[in-house]
This record gives C-alpha cells, sequence and structure tokens, in this order.
DNA sequence: TAAAGGATTTTCT
DNA sequence: GAAAATCCTTTAC
C-alpha cells in the first residue's frame, strides 16, 4: 500500500476528531538508518488549558511551548523518570492540545524493536505509549518539536477504521488532585492491550 | 490473574 | 518537595 504523510491540514481540527482518524494510520521513525513502524491503534486526546489532565493546564512553560505551536508536530515528553511519550500537536498555534499514541501494531522493523525492547514478547513490544517509544527509538532530543511530516518521524495515512472496530473507553483518576478527570481513550477493538478503562 | 510497590528524573508548587 | 499522560517485577490469592 502507498502512503504519504499525513498534511498539516489533518491536524488543524478538533483533537478527539484527530485522535479518532489517526487510528488506522502508521507511525513511522527511522533513527540511524534503520527504519521502524506500526499501525496505530490507541489514542487519547489531551483538549487544552481547560483539560486538567493535559500538560497545558499549567499554562505555557518551556515544556510546554511545543503545544502551544502549530498542528502537525511531535511533542515528546518525558515521564516518571525513564520513559518517553508521543504526541501529536492539534489544533491551531496558541491552543495547547495533542493526540498521545497510546499503542501500536507492529509492522516494519520488528527485529530492532525486538532488540530496543530487550527480547520481550512480540504481543509487548508497542502496546503501551512508552513501550512504543523504546522499541521505534523516539526520544525528546532527537523527536520533540520534530514535524511529523519530516524524515525521521512521520504518520502515514491509512484505511479508515470502520467504527464497528473501535471502543470508546473513559479512565478515570489520572490523578487525585483532578476533580473531573474523564478521558477519552478510542482504540480498536480487535487490538488488545493493557488499558484498564472500561467500554 | 490481580494487586502492590519500586525505579528514576523532570517539572512545577 | 511532591507528583507525574508508565512499565516491570514481585507477591498474594
Amino acid at each position: 500500500m502507498t502512503s504519504r504523510p499525513l498534511p498539516a491540514g489533518f491536524y488543524a481540527r478538533e483533537t478527539e476528531l484527530v485522535a479518532r482518524e489517526l487510528l488506522g494510520a502508521t507511525l513511522e521513525c527511522t533513527v540511524r538508518g534503520t527504519r521502524c513502524s506500526g499501525r496505530i491503534v490507541e489514542t487519547e486526546a489531551y483538549t487544552g488549558e481547560e483539560d486538567l489532565a493535559c500538560h497545558a493546564a499549567a499554562g505555557r512553560t518551556a515544556r510546554t511551548e511545543i503545544l502551544y505551536g502549530p498542528p502537525g508536530y511531535a511533542y515528546v515528553y518525558f515521564i516518571y523518570g525513564m520513559h518517553w511519550c508521543v504526541n501529536a500537536v492539534t489544533r491551531r498555534a496558541g491552543l495547547p492540545s495533542a493526540v498521545l499514541i497510546r499503542a501500536l501494531e507492529p509492522l516494519d522493523g520488528i527485529e530492532a524493536m525486538r532488540r530496543r525492547r530487550h527480547g520481550r514478547r512480540d504481543s509487548e513490544l508497542t502496546n503501551g505509549p512508552g513501550k512504543l517509544c523504546e522499541a521505534l527509538g523516539i526520544t525528546g532530543p532527537r523527536h520533540n518539536g520534530v514535524s511529523l511530516r519530516s524524515a525521521g518521524l512521520r504518520i502515514l495515512a491509512g484505511e479508515p477504521v470502520p467504527d464497528s472496530d473501535v471502543a470508546v473507553t473513559r479512565r478515570i483518576g489520572i490523578s487525585k488532585a483532578i476533580e473531573d478527570p474523564l478521558r477519552w481513550i478510542i482504540r480498536s477493538s480487535a487490538h488488545v492491550s493493557g488499558g484498564k478503562g472500561q467500554v
């Protein structure tokens, strides 16, 4: 299947819609000549300053600057002292929002993914936001603020995923400090991952 | 199979 | 100084 990077305009829409339509697209990362890719099967929308679970709830800081930038760029952040997570920035500059890529189905470069993931089972290569970054070699120093249409990190158009293959889940309780932390997680029902949401 | 706790560092209060 | 958009191992049932 020939596919092209999604156009910048794809990301310049409501975050929830972008999260839904990223399902089925291909995330592709090339590091030092090694290309790895996977089909996006789980995403999560972070909708702006009013979304208390979104990093932008803290306002405009050095860390969140990318979120305030134009759509179609990668926001890669470090969490829990050891994991990277990758987002696609959405809407327009000045409206800080993004879609977290939560899980992939490995497509190309599986051998490299196995090496980076230290021989874990294939089903555990990319079934989590931190895991997929490790498998594909995505890190903040390399990829934060990079255009998702660049050579190193791209998101390619894929076959649309029908509603019948998608589950929307609400996740509760990211933090005790958040009063009403409702999150929408959209995932392909064909993919069984470790998520804890309720359908 | 589920629940609990540790790892480890950046970020903001 | 505490919490964090997580992952992994250990322990319990």
